[in-house]
DNA sequence: GCCAAGTGCGCC
DNA sequence: AAAGGGCGCACTTGGC
């Protein structure tokens, strides 16, 4: 189980809530038989016992979720819970042999580099050779070499031009992708696809978790090899920038809203806006988005100059920073209205818990930046959670789709080629339908602003294609 | 041998 | 006033 601070206080095990909730024990003799056989009468008692208590579950949780105001995010979550059972199922195609034949020449790959690495910087006398993975060796490695390393982050490392630290960089690449992603990943293939479990709410915020495998940070690399079967493809759809239409919608910054309503780029603007020029170049704009994000959930001038550096290698001064930090609120003055109310709850009134838009709750955020943060990411997390109940219910729609991924603001359908027109405008509405009724039904109460939702979508054989 | 903490890194 | 957030996995380290 992910550490959660939800979850650390309270148990959501089933026997602990039906403890807690109505002084009942139930029977946990047969947890650990095995279902997979002959089920005698005994177990099916406890599975009939299971599910009766639920019944007495709702009457003793219903009245408790209406009074903290949370019917509907319950709602959402009793809505999700089929279309991620059904998703679960489904499983995720995957073309091991392809992969397999991959990754052996990443294999070889990586003994060259460790090999390079062990020329670069020859064993000390009496030594029994460089473990490149532990950052203990690697620190003394390179201090032998005369390079004093505070840490050995890939973001550390790339501020030296030596060619230690460039061997490591090229080592630890292909060292993640075969470690992590290799044969550990192959694993969990069954019959050509991968069956991963899915955590309903794995965050402490409301967003889903997916674990052995992880199926939400797979790298492009890997995700080539998710492939639709022959006469099948996959309909990849996500959300366009939609922490940022939330986040304008919460804070109610009116000029970010506008340039959503006009359909402008959001990152471009604010880079003109950072740098005074009219046109801004790729790398300005690149730049920019992670400004967008770091600000946007209370990063520090000193966090946004050591952002800038180690991952876009760009350098500022500690006064160009505070600059940048002024102008981008400035620019965004609802932000830092908004950022300066969060203070007051905290500070004044003590306030440690956080809804989204939907009611959801989250406990225990002392932190301003988790308090930023977890209303926006809650709330995506709501309007997909929504997106896929709709799925659900409006299966019948497109008989042969089903849906075999989410991550976060993307949703990936698997269906019949012929399909895939249809199956487009299916998956397109109900995201569209489901993050909509999150953000602008409540139009006439606290947030009169309409924010729109936009939702890019595309047809493609495998999931890393661009 | 197991376990927890720390480090680093993949994705959003 | 002081400041990005959310995950899961592999691996090392240090204690038992």
């Amino acid at each position: 189980m992910s550490p959660n601070n939800n979850r650390k206080k309270v148990s959501h095990k089933l026997e602990d809530v039906v403890w807690r909730e109505l002084g009942v024990q139930l029977n946990k003799e047969h947890q650990a038989s095995d279902w997979g056989g002959e089920l005698i009468p005994d177990m099916l008692l406890y599975a009939a016992e299971d599910s009766r208590v639920l019944l007495h579950l709702l009457e003793a949780l219903g009245p408790k979720i209406q009074e903290a105001d949370l019917h509907k995010v319950a709602d959402i979550e009793c809505r999700a819970l089929p279309a991620i059972t059904w998703m679960a199922n489904a499983g995720v195609p995957f073309d091991s042999e392809g992969w397999r034949s991959c990754l052996d020449h990443k294999e070889v790959s990586l003994g060259r580099l460790r090999a390079n690495l062990d020329e670069l910087a020859p064993d000390p006398p009496g030594s029994e050779g460089w473990n490149w993975n532990s950052p203990k060796q690697v620190i003394e490695a390179f201090s032998l070499q005369g390079v004093k390393l505070s840490d050995t982050k890939g973001e550390t490392l790339s501020r030296y031009e030596h060619p230690l630290a460039k061997a490591l960089l090229e080592y630890r690449k292909t060292s993640k992708l075969v470690s992590t992603y290799g044969p550990n990943l192959l694993k969990f293939v069954e019959g050509g696809r991968i069956y991963g479990s899915w955590w309903q709410n794995g965050a402490g915020t409301g967003r889903m978790a997916s674990s052995s495998p992880n199926l939400q940070n797979l790298p492009p690399e890997v995700r080539r090899y998710v492939k639709a079967p022959t006469g099948q493809v996959l309909v990849v759809a996500d959300y366009s920038q939609i922490e940022l239409r939330i986040a304008a919608k919460i804070s109610r910054e009116e000029r970010m809203l506008a340039a959503f309503v006009n359909d402008e780029d959001i990152h471009a603007i604010t880079a003109r806006s950072l740098t005074g020029h009219e046109e801004v170049t790729k790398q300005e704009r690149k730049l920019a988005k992670a400004v967008n994000f770091g600000l946007l959930y209370g990063m520090s001038p000193g966090g946004l100059r050591n952002y800038a550096r180690a991952s876009y290698g760009v350098e500022m001064t500690r006064e160009e920073a505070e600059r940048y930090w002024q102008h981008f609120f400035e620019t965004y003055p609802g932000l830092r209205a908004w950022h300066d109310r969060e203070y007051l709850q905290i500070k004044k009134h003590g306030s440690t818990e956080t809804r989204t838009l939907t009611g959801r709750r989250r406990t225990g955020v002392t932190k301003l930046t988790e308090r930023l943060n977890s209303p926006v990411q809650g709330t995506g997390a709501d309007g997909l959670k929504l997106a896929l109940a709709l799925l659900y219910e409006r299966r019948g729609e497109c008989p042969g789709a089903v849906p075999i991924l989410a991550v976060h603001d993307e949703v990936v359908v698997e269906c019949p080629e012929e399909q895939a027109e249809e199956v487009k405008a299916w998956l397109v509405k109900a995201m569209v339908d489901g993050m909509d009724e999150v953000l602008n039904s409540g139009l006439d109460t606290g947030h009169p602003e309409r924010v729109p939702v936009k939702v890019e979508v595309e047809v493609v054989d495998s999931w890393g294609e661009r």
